[in-house]
DNA sequence: GATGTTTTTGACCGTACAGTCAATAAGTGG
DNA sequence: CCACTTATTGACTGTACGGTCAAAAACATC
């Protein structure tokens, strides 16, 4: 049972939204690059409560690390599943129309809001992931989660693969083409050469293709 | 022609070595990861010389992505044009065995050296090309180069594309593989994770896939 | 050896940084 | 009203950072 009533001074903040806050700062910044003032001017918490609610700033990177995990990562593993009741591509044999909406919904960040912030997952394998063993282990997680996401929706193409380790194996190439398409997105790569990228993995993708 | 004699005090330090160690600093631990101090200990440089030779630290890194185009771009775009004279994939129809070639060294720097740098271009893309112009141009510039690369090598493989807008196409969706195979490695993917990246975007490459 | 030029060197500067802490405020239960 | 607990606040600390500079050193020329 959750305690309903607490004990103490109540929080003045809302933790989803002070961790929405600084998920944002990361993400656009980086580790390195985002100062603890600039978190405190995000979230509007003076910094002693920000080390009071969530420790220091490693930790203040991982707990977004997590909640980029549980909303971001998880949005497009249901896309990718069919779970998305919104979309129309949860039917057993859309596989390729979903597999075809995620990377388009990289060009469209790109071309619709002018996005240059990528995947807080990219960025963080790239610059902390192999200089810190717990941001590492997050990402992986969060990958792993990417990888079976992309196993079903390839298993929800009909007549294409013909063993799990098939499915395995296309599944890892267009995750790799995923953040591929994000590493061209943030290097200012034109909404065309992202389109070429999406349109090449798509190809693959077709039955008559093996 | 070029002074033979310079005049005032010689300098001590071979500018190429010192960049190469600058690139190596960078390349490691980024922009933001890297300090002066660290610069000048890899280097054995002093903070004073290091700014009078190649100016401020932004203007090293720039100076670092330059090198790193001249040096580790050129060698992966020669192989894929064949011009590597070593590698006996110089003929005009080695294309696919080049670009196996090139992602298998991916695997390579992971397999037998427990690479986690990754590739400079990958990592300046990601952590500065969207806050620095200038890096955002030398990347671009590099990507430019790998993208023509790249269509070189598939232009060596028979009766693969019907139009130059295809191979620009394959290209581009290489790149991106390139690319995420980096990030997958930078985030400790295994090697059976990227061989399967590497296979899946070869299995496109065979003329009877279209 | 005097002059001119460039490099080297280490001390120095101001600032921005991550992190701490004691005082105070705002709740709860008795 | 009084403990008790927790949250807020802003001042504070020490340090690591990027960058500067004057003095000395090392060469060439004359």
């Amino acid at each position: 049972m959750s305690e309903v009533v607490s004990i103490g001074r109540p929080r003045k903040f809302d933790e989803r939204e002070v961790l929405i806050a600084v998920m944002d700062v990361f993400w656009e910044k980086g580790f390195e690059g985002t100062a603890m003032s600039d978190l405190v001017e995000a979230t509007g918490l003076k910094k002693g409560s920000l080390y009071g609610a969530f420790g220091d700033k490693r930790a203040l990177y991982l707990k977004a690390l997590v909640f980029y995990d549980e909303t971001e990562v998880a949005v497009a593993a249901d896309l990718l599943r069919g779970r998305n009741q919104s979309d129309g591509l949860s039917a057993p044999d859309a596989g390729y129309q979903r597999i075809a909406a995620l990377l388009q919904a990289v060009i469209d960040a790109v071309a619709v809001h002018g996005d240059r912030r990528g995947c807080l997952l990219c960025n963080a394998a790239v610059d902390q992931a192999p200089l810190d063993p717990a941001t590492e282990r997050s990402v992986t997680a969060s990958l792993a989660t990417l990888e079976a996401a992309f196993v079903e929706a390839i298993r929800a193409i009909p007549d294409l693969i013909a063993s799990v380790e098939e499915g395995r194996r296309i599944a890892r190439h267009l995750q790799s083409v995923y953040f591929g398409m994000r590493v061209l997105a943030k290097a200012g790569a034109t909404v065309e050469v992202l389109q070429d990228a999406k349109a090449g993995a798509l190809a693959g993708l077709y039955p008559h293709s093996h």
